[in-house]
RNA sequence: GGUUUCGUGGCCGAGUGGCUAGGCAGCGGUCUGCAAAACCGUCCACAGCGGUUCGACUCCGCUCGAAACCUCCA
């Protein structure tokens, strides 16, 4: 099963075909949220990059396995001393069980990615429910001979690994340079190394999450659950693996050398990474205080928010970008992706009232339409492009409403089926009008409307203005066209 | 300091060694009772300086500027 399909690879910083290891299987893994803080605009973005990446493999006939993981471990601590942890301190405060506030935030982080239209992938597992494999691998790895222990705590030993191994060869980082830029932070006496990394922390006496394990009551290292699930799931060699740039190092570097010395060999074919989103030119981040809930965008609660952006606006934002792109925030940008938006779906309404003629002209290349966008797609999945192509195809339809153009009944089917598959399916868009009276609304509508096209037959514009800045206020449009009005919700 | 990546018109954002990105906003026009929508036309670009080339926004070098990662973070 061969494919067009490039995707860049970070591992060769290159655009690579895609060819599945097991056709016509494909197994793509991505990393998940950490489930102490509510989804923010962040989250949106590797959540979306990849659904468009899981959507495009099924239109194209693989079978994918898709696991994205939920990170409920080894973040919540109970000190209160440093950081600004609110949830361990909320989970203190309130008597909580830790595990109830990963829940509720996962939780949380489901409701908003189904609200943005992001499709469930096959498997989600927890970091938590995972101990026995984390644990298995800490052995496989102690076993081979590139880790060891000190105090309960299991260390990944880089500098043996790097003797024969490339530790950095993801990120392109040099050993030498991590001894000499590595900070001395606490705790860290116990590494021989500044750039080793734990597979397995012994639990400080404050630190409320924690599991058994031949070492010590711990928990599991911040590298070592990615490694073990998806060697579960997807098999000691698998296709994709996914996320974020800042996961880069050490994150996923570390996942490498974790395989490596556990399996014996890499275990990722293609690494793809989305970018970051920014605010005024820096990254949107926990760290810095500058994110802004998804919530918030829905609800248009947030100081630096002029309005409130729906779901779909937010998703056509993130997509009017390439996934490897920063993407930088403003209100002026969500507002022209709002209106964007609209043309689209209006248009995509229209495309369904269209009638077809004889013949489609003038000859608008609609079939050429359909090969740009599986081009745009099929390189590195271009969805800004894909977008750029279907505006065309809005034009193209409007001018048939217009009358100005006609279309042939095998290029209007042809049309819909674009329409249908790349905008609704594959980039996962839809129409955000809510009605659940259809044909009440519906004879409603064409009652008013009647009633009004008397006052404009008899030129009582008074009363024909009122009914339309009536129904205006209602988010309802009436557009007086050459044949009769029209209404539309806004 | 090291690693990685950028610098496109009023805003957001694609792309290419010579030929239109696209969206939003602006301007002019068509349509309309007036609008709205739509359509047509149009203005505004490729950080700076060198080099390669018949030709560079696109390749190379330097300068300036920005970001991410090096510490939990999508």
């Amino acid at each position: 099963m061969d494919s067009d399909l490039y995707l860049y690879n970070t591992l060769s910083r290159k655009k690579e075909q895609f060819q599945p290891i097991n056709p016509p299987f494909a197994g793509m893994y991505v990393c998940g949220p950490t489930v102490y803080g509510d989804p923010h605009l962040g989250h949106a973005r590797p959540a979306i990059t990849f659904d468009i990446v899981f959507r495009y493999l099924q239109h194209l006939g693989y079978k994918v396995r898709y696991v994205r993981n939920i990170t409920d471990v080894g973040h919540l601590v109970a000190d209160l001393d440093e950081g600004d942890d609110k949830i361990a301190r909320k989970a203190q405060l309130e008597q909580l069980e830790p595990m109830e506030i990963a829940q509720y935030y996962a939780d949380r982080y489901f409701i908003y990615m189904d609200a943005l239209n992001v499709k469930r992938p096959s498997i989600e597992p927890r970091a938590s429910g995972h101990m026995i494999e984390q644990i298995l691998m800490v052995k496989q790895i102690l076993d081979a001979g590139y880790a060891y222990e000190v105090n309960g705590s299991v260390y990944f030993d880089v500098e043996k690994y790097s003797k024969t191994h490339e530790y950095g060869k993801l990120s392109g980082r040099v050993l030498e340079d991590l001894i000499s830029n590595t900070r001395s932070l606490e705790g860290q006496e116990e590494k021989r190394h500044p750039a080793d990394f734990a597979l397995w922390k012994k639990a400080q006496p404050e630190h409320i999450m924690r599991w058994p394990s031949p070492w010590s009551d711990g928990f599991p290292g911040w590298h070592l659950e990615c490694s073990a699930m998806s060697t579960k799931y997807l098999g000691e060699y698998f296709d994709i693996h996914g996320g974020g740039m800042d996961l880069l190092f050490p994150h996923h570097e570390s996942e490498i050398a974790q395989c490596q010395a556990a399996i014996g060999h890499e275990s990722v074919k293609y690494w793809m990474h989305n970018n970051m989103i920014t605010i005024q030119g820096q990254k949107m981040g926990k760290s810095l205080g500058n994110f802004i809930t998804l919530d918030e965008f829905f609800t248009g609660k947030h100081a630096s928010l002029e309005q409130a952006y729906s779901p779909m606006t937010i998703r056509f934002f993130i997509l009017q970008a390439h996934y490897r792109s920063t993407l930088d925030f403003s209100n002026e940008a969500l507002q022209a992706a709002e209106k964007g938006l609209k043309k689209l779906m209006t248009a995509s309404e229209t495309l369904n009232k269209l009638v077809p003629s004889e013949a489609t002209a003038p000859d608008s290349g609609i079939s050429e339409l359909v090969n740009s966008i599986y081009s745009a797609m099929n390189d590195d999945f271009n969805s800004p492009i894909v977008m750029a192509n279907l505006f065309e195809g809005v034009r193209m339809i409007n001018s048939v409403a217009d009358k100005k153009e006609t279309i042939s009944k095998a290029d209007l089917a042809l049309l819909k089926n674009i329409f249908n598959t790349f905008l609704f399916d594959i980039l996962g868009l839809k129409n955000e009008k809510t009605n659940d009276q259809p044909e009440l609304l519906d004879g409603l509508m064409q009652l008013v409307l009647a009633i009004r096209q008397k006052s404009r037959e008899t030129k009582d514009w008074g009363t024909s203005d009122q009914i339309r800045d009536g129904l205006q206020k209602l988010h309802i449009t009436v557009k007086d066209g050459k044949e009769g009005s029209s209404w539309n919700i806004e």
